[in-house]
DNA sequence: GTAAACCCTGAGGTTGGCTTGAGAGTCAAC
DNA sequence: GTTGACTCTCAAGCCAACCTCAGGGTTTAC
């Protein structure tokens, strides 16, 4: 039997801090494996496992919740193989949306830039709008007119 | 001059909730140009305008605190060329950082699935946790045995 | 034996960009 | 002259993933 830990000790094995760990035990992500009477938290390895898990999942874009899902299935005895897979596959899905989202914008912005480049500095004296946003304007606007 | 709008027709013609416009001026980035007795604002055509280059600089990942530090700008009568180029050049150097972390979040998450696939199914009777979590666990713990 | 370092609960705050609701006044059409 | 669509203000709620604070009790090291 090896030594459990104090709360304080699991969240710097797991580089978190203690408020993160009740936040996880509110939300039932992780539980104590026992409470002195003085209600102190105790945990096992395990915990560290768990928490490391959770924030490389975290990393990988996954929510708490999905996070809490797999846990839950997991405490249903049912394989949860089915289910991670799933959520993999989703997130692969949305992870490629988002990345060509994100060029998409920034070949805009890089649109943008060239044409502002090209142009000479707005007129101090003379400035309404920075004529760069002039161009965006225009340009939503004769996206409108279609 | 043309016809003045009501908070109703601007929030239609420019794809936004009234509630939104109320939002906005609350946080003056967008003021009716005038204000009835009874309390009802009044838009000219460039509230419109205004509205599609918020949509258009939000839809570019631009936060409003960001749109409304250009109209600050553009408020004191300066040209906001300047401003605008280094919020653009910030932005997409953001974005391309995005990019690279999804990307190389999407080849983490493929390499999982292709690990996974190599592997029968869980033991539904013999499942402590599916054997994928284990692995990234163990992965996770050589990681931080180095 | 005392002071620092730890632990507890519970409630509230943070960020951003809104949305929703209550309660009331106003306007336009028939 | 009334119904229904619109408008107003002010306040609160929502999401996620925490963090912070108040006001205590406990443990440990010297």
């Amino acid at each position: 039997m090896k030594k459990l830990l104090k709360i304080g000790e699991l969240a710097k094995q797991a580089h978190v801090t203690v408020a993160t760990i009740r936040y996880y035990e509110s939300l039932h992500l992780l539980e104590p494996v026992s409470k002195a009477e003085n209600g102190y938290r105790y945990y096992d390895d395990e915990a560290v496992t768990r928490l490391l898990f959770i924030k490389q999942a975290q990393t990988l874009q996954f929510s708490l919740a999905e996070i809490q899902q797999v846990f839950d299935v997991r405490k249903q005895g049912e394989p949860v193989c089915t289910l991670v897979k799933t959520l993999i596959d989703c997130k692969i899905a949305t992870l490629e949306q988002e990345i060509q989202q994100a060029t998409a914008r920034k070949t805009m912005l890089e649109t943008y830039r060239t044409s502002w480049a090209a142009r000479p500095l707005d007129n101090p004296s003379d400035v309404k709008v920075c004529s760069l946003i002039e161009e965006v304007s225009l340009t939503l606007n004769r996206l409108e007119a279609i």
